[in-house]
DNA sequence: CGCCGCATCAGGGTAAACCCTGATTGCTAT
DNA sequence: ATAGCAATCAGGGTTTACCCTGATGCGGCG
């Protein structure tokens, strides 16, 4: 499972039903050298992005088919967790509340300054990407953590509550001798050489794996 | 050092300069049984509040002294953690945009509905004794790794990083009888029985106790 | 000056962890 | 069937960790 479509260039993807609006992304983005793509709608860019499209969004908050905040939403439900900032001509206070409360970078009134949605856009794109790296290295944990055993698995539990594997052994009912078998095949694949470390790396996949919020 | 001034009565504090909507807060909140206290303005607040102070905020947008986003940097400065909410008659988007990305709870218009504003505030007072709850557990770890003395704070380093005691004892250029004993007595104040506990708690008190956001 | 905390070390013993070899059982996939 | 993996266990040995007693030197504090 080496990760489905990885490899794709960090892209700003722009959802606005206003063509002039799209066209002035385009043209500020990409002669700016960063790669940009435009949707009329937000069906469009539902069905175009992936859960690990690496970039940013840039949203309209009136569209035609789909309100920015619930294309948010969608998006959030997927798993797409991309920074997104709204880029609105008509907003209200409820409504940049509700999108910043969701998480969006920033919610900014039309008409914009060129240079400030630029660096903002910037910031996404950097925060983004240090976000995928702190991922990708969870995601490491995580696999090697999901190559234990249902045995190694509580074996590790025990493990980390400090169990000596005599107690271990009395709790699964087995010898102390499987348990110490369990327990270099945990530091096996957990690629640790100390309690310590395997401690750390565990504890890792654990918060990092979901409360990554 | 038994914190200052704890057993303080979790309090909304309302800061308006509008003494009607104060006498409203004060009516809503105290017949809905919460503890309510009311300032005229920014600078009053400030002298009367304290770093440990249980309960949550309300601000005003527009004051005399000082404008609710300002007070909100001034508390965080101080840190003064309590849960903000924000109450405005004339408040424009990018004001409440920047309230919320400082980490207001919310930002709403006046006139709104006492319903919301108390299922709100209730939210927040919740909220903040959560966030004390953990806050205190952490306290506690924080106090038993300041007991540490410099020798064994430099021998617990060693030990997280999973190095046995033989090399430790090269490391800091003693005999491992004394790394022993320095293991054993961060052990004994850590109040830990094995290496597995001991990197948990070590680990929560080195996370937790600037990153709490 | 004496007391105390910190850091240092030694002897000597028990328990726990780690490592290698070797073996059996049962299930699964080829 | 045969090979592979997971789980089980044992013998036997080395290395660490843990614990107790006891002791020394140093610096601060009353």
């Amino acid at each position: 499972m080496p990760t489905p479509g990885m490899n794709r260039r960090p892209t700003v993807f722009v959802v606005d039903d206003d063509e002039s609006t799209r066209e002035l992304f385009r043209w500020l983005l990409s002669t700016n050298g960063i790669p940009v793509e435009v949707f009329r709608c937000a069906q469009d860019f539902l069905l175009a992005v992936r859960v690990d499209q690496p970039g940013c969004v840039v949203l309209d908050l009136r569209m035609p088919d789909m309100s920015g905040l619930e294309l948010q939403k969608h998006l959030a439900q997927r798993g797409v967790d991309v920074p997104i900032v709204f880029v609105t001509g008509e907003g209200n206070v409820s409504q940049a509340v509700a999108a910043v409360k969701a998480g969006a970078v920033d919610f900014v009134e039309k008409p914009f300054d060129y240079n400030r949605i630029l660096s903002l856009i910037r910031e996404c794109l950097a925060r983004n990407a240090e976000q995928r790296r702190r991922v990708s290295e969870r995601q490491g944990v995580a696999c090697r953590l999901a190559s234990l055993t249902p045995r190694e698995r509580e074996v590790l539990e025990r493990v980390m509550a400090g169990k000596p594997n005599r107690v271990i052994a009395e709790d699964l009912v087995i010898s102390v001798k499987t348990v110490e078998v369990h327990r270099s095949h945990i530091m096996e694949k957990l690629e640790v050489k100390s309690v310590a470390e395997l401690v750390q790396v565990a504890l890792l996949g654990h918060f990092g794996a979901e409360g990554s919020a």
